[in-house]
DNA sequence: TTTT
DNA sequence: TTTT
């Protein structure tokens, strides 16, 4: 239950691959940056002008874990979460503020890119009964990325997220 | 034009009535504070637990003015807008980052209280062809709230706005 | 899984009470029919102009038990579901097609009248594990609508509905 | 301005060549038939299971000229609009009820395919200042769709629109 | 009628 | 840092 409404709904690309790190209970949790734009005539000058935005995106479960396989810088997505601000400690010793679109349960990821695209999965669809269970959506292995593009270091995708705990949240 | 969707959606009480400040081009800002919240039964220890999330909410021009005539501390609203993350000079001198969703042109708000229930605006909505000939929706007034609740400080709503420019964002 | 968006967001007000009926398994089915409504200023002749907009909102399960003990007509809410168009037979012996805003285990139905305000509901909340098993949120009763406003056929609401079934789908 | 929310969110794949026509005034409508599938397991025969869902969706002026242009049967789009519900006379007399997506200037429509893939356009977007001057996200000529996939009948797209007030809505 |  |  809860009262209010609090949605996010982003399309855009990501402009790195995926962090992905696992919990101490095993879940997986998957940390998007990704890029929506803005292009519009300045009214004064005439000109063209763009405006990126960049959004911290986090998945859990089972969407980290299609994140991990399927998602690459580049890739394309559709995603509905809600709005978190959480604190955090920086390395400056002092406390810093951040602001998170996460994608729990509740939320959806999509793959908008050519083959992969139009996948929707709901983190508690009733298709996946168990995490032991994994369907023919979330094949167990990790290291064949969906689309190569040549990418070579699919492996060490979660290797280096040791340091994702760090102070710098990003 | 845009590349992407940028789309957030609330529903949620003002904690606070709104700040707002007119711009160097004479438009109106209007910053919401505005809460969500959560409650979920927790899985192991059977407790009821409740989180409430705080938005930042920035409402320009139309819509700013209508956040003064009309809105206080714990109204209810619907708002769509869209995320954007700026940066901006602390008091101790370093760099911060904030994030806030934006109602401008291309947003809604929406007052859900009881009386004013249900009246939608659109900033770029076409019966309001000029900021110069409000309409019966938009009175020029701003001195009487729509609902008092015995509030008497309506005049001053605007007046402490003058350091909303501070390092500090809210 | 799903492949594409599908997903409607509705503000507004049940012109009826909800008729509500219960399926073989036992389930319960509520329909809502809900009025939204815009108004704009006509270019040509600069008259003011309104149009009302009837959705059809078919609950399952727990939503529906809600809405037949908490809405009634007048009451405002927010939907959220998705598009499904069916065919029915009509009474002249034609198939008919309706549309219909389906709110099922992944859909929302929220409360946003003044006392009840704000309580969103998720067919598939965590905390409600089995049907048999009601909440505080969900008492067994259905007779005591949460706003009475003198009603006193609240007992009636789902009495009506032998004839739901009939070719008129409203 | 107006009482309530009535918004559709949609993302799926064309099943037709968009069919376009021009009103009386010379602006353009488009009529697409959108697709979009769920999939999931049946709970007692663990089968998988899909249903597709097919939308009427109505664009106007702008975004009619758009999708006239660069949207074919097969285009994944993202769409934002509102239900509009209307009566039409059938061929056997008779009164007839359908129900569509109608995406005016409040409303969005966006290519998601490879090349074309993020360009959103807004009816009312502030770029377009008159009809008369095409950007150059909306080129004059109508006659080269902007994937071809061998189509011959680009040219025809238009031509058999005439029919289209026909009682038969699609 | 689309898509995977 | 993405995409066009």
């Amino acid at each position: 239950m809860s009262r209010g409404i609090n949605k996010v709904i982003l399309i855009g690309n990501l402009g790195v691959d995926p962090e992905v790190r696992a919990l101490p209970s095993g879940d997986s949790v998957a940390n998007l940056s990704l890029a929506t734009s803005e292009t519009w005539t300045d009214k004064t000058s005439g000109e063209s002008r763009e405006r990126t935005e960049w959004h911290r995106v986090v998945l859990f479960g089972r969407l980290a874990d299609i994140a991990a396989q399927y998602l690459h810088s580049g890739s394309k997505v559709y995603i509905e979460g809600k709005l978190r601000t959480r604190q955090y400690q920086a390395q400056d010793g002092g406390e810093r503020t951040v602001t998170e679109v996460v994608v729990d349960v509740t939320g959806t990821l999509q793959m908008l890119d050519s083959r992969a695209s139009g996948a929707t999965e709901r983190s508690g669809a009733s298709e996946s009964p168990s995490r032991s269970s994994p369907t023919t959506a979330l094949p167990a292995s990790r290291s064949t990325p969906a689309r190569g593009r040549g990418r070579t270091n699919a492996q060490t995708k979660r290797a280096p997220t040791s340091d994702f705990d760090d102070a710098i949240p990003f």
